[in-house]
DNA sequence: GCTCGTATGTGCGATATCACACTTAACGAG
DNA sequence: CTCGTTAAGTGTGATATCGCACATACGAGC
């Protein structure tokens, strides 16, 4: 099987093409399976993951155990910000929710990169602001919204991040994720079948009528999808584009 | 009256003399008044607002009305992260929410010291990433904590910010902030008022017993100062400080 | 001192979520 | 085909917060 191609990540593919050629030589492909520990609390990280297929649940947990999803990450953006904001580790932990690929880059790559004052850098904060509104609506949601409202926000966010109306998840993981109890997803997911927008069966989820999804969705998934396709559009510093919707 | 010094904001006191000399004659005093607004959602951001004693709440809010505060920003930090991410506007509100002074600086007198690849950027990256563990901390409070907990957190935050024990504010506004009812508030004041930990009426809080606040408080308010302490140490990049307790 | 606006206190029914216990149902391994 | 494991459904009572209505209390200004 032929390796992915990089540019399937939205953060790579916004890379103009010298910055592109002289970087993906030193991407290292990684497979990140279901359930997978990208990195987790206080952790020193040493690389940042660029995911194309793959998508990682950021999560908050608390010294009880009780945890919370802060924000999801696929191949919209990229697993490791504190290594370019100069942290270096983070409170927070990241789990795969659905196995996949990434690419890898090492630390010290990265900064060599940033050393040449490209765009990187400036594709990387920009997608961390994202990734900051993200998890500003996540507070504010958790806070405000119902449970079967946050779940149609939180199916609808990761099916962004898949190829197909499916994903592998059970409720049990789902209710981790967005730090309810289980049986809170059992009947939020109950009604949703009711209504005919999901169907599901023992971990495999399949969105039926998206349209609907996003219907009874609070506000908060299209305040997030707004902002990210604001900050990211398509092929941000490409300048064979012309729309190059930016002045730098 | 003098003005006060820049030094007495964290970020500006962490660059090296050097930097320090060249930028605080471009630093204009601004008085943030209680109740003003620093920003709205989605306002294009031409300054970055420096705080020496002025508290700002950073606010999300809803279509509906509801909001929800989700960081706390006093001399700690700055206003506008949005400038150097490269966003320039953000959905958030930026309110003063303890009258005071700020320094403020242009838009273009920023990038222009940035262009000098000195230290500014990444000091201010820093205070971003310790922002982002307040945010991401702020999420899990709201879905998992008591408002009794949520208002010790609260008020630590305040009092940390403020040069004495006691602070301006109606139970109103701290409802505002928290995202909750403001009778939620008055019945958690009221048991922290007969338990001698604080004393209030109308719209000024007085800290009697902080060790015992931060007992009562969940454990967000601790990881967030340790993280903040950790991120932007005192005077990080000044050489005449012995340890810089970091390896750039 | 009186008055009025605002801050705070309180009571009560509605609702959402929780905690726990248990049942039912699907699938895979043997 | 059967058994064991795991996913999902259900029921009941406890708790927290909400929404609303109203009572009280403080303090600035006449």
């Amino acid at each position: 099987m032929a390796d992915p191609d990089p540019r399937e990540n939205h953060v790579l593919d916004a890379l103009p093409p010298e910055e592109a050629a002289r970087l993906f030589p030193q991407l290292k492909l990684v497979k990140l399976p279901l359930g997978a520990s990208v990195y987790e609390s206080g952790d020193v990280q040493r690389f940042i993951y660029f995911p194309t297929n793959a998508i990682i649940s950021l999560l908050y947990v608390l010294k009880d155990g009780a945890s919370a999803e802060i924000a999801v990450v696929g191949n919209d953006g990229v697993i490791g910000v504190s290594l370019f904001m100069g942290g270096e580790t983070t409170p927070s932990r990241a789990v795969v929710q659905s196995g996949g690929f990434a690419y890898k880059l090492t630390s010290s790559a990265l900064k060599d990169e940033f050393e040449r004052h490209g765009h990187m850098l400036q594709v990387l904060l920009r997608y961390t602001q994202s990734l900051i509104t993200q998890m500003a609506q996540t507070a504010v949601c958790n806070r405000h919204h119902s449970v079967d409202q946050q779940l149609c926000r939180w199916l609808l966010l990761s099916l962004d991040r898949l190829p197909g109306p499916s994903l592998s998840m059970t409720q049990e993981l789902i209710a981790n994720m967005l730090g309810v109890r289980r049986e809170g997803v059992t009947t939020a997911a109950g009604k949703l079948q009711r209504l005919g927008v999901i169907r599901y069966s023992r971990g495999r989820i399949t969105v039926i009528d998206r349209p609907k999804l996003e219907e009874l969705s609070c506000e908060c998934y299209a305040a997030v999808k707004k902002e990210t396709d604001r900050l990211l559009p398509y092929a941000l510093y490409r300048p064979e584009v012309t729309e190059p919707a930016l002045a730098i």
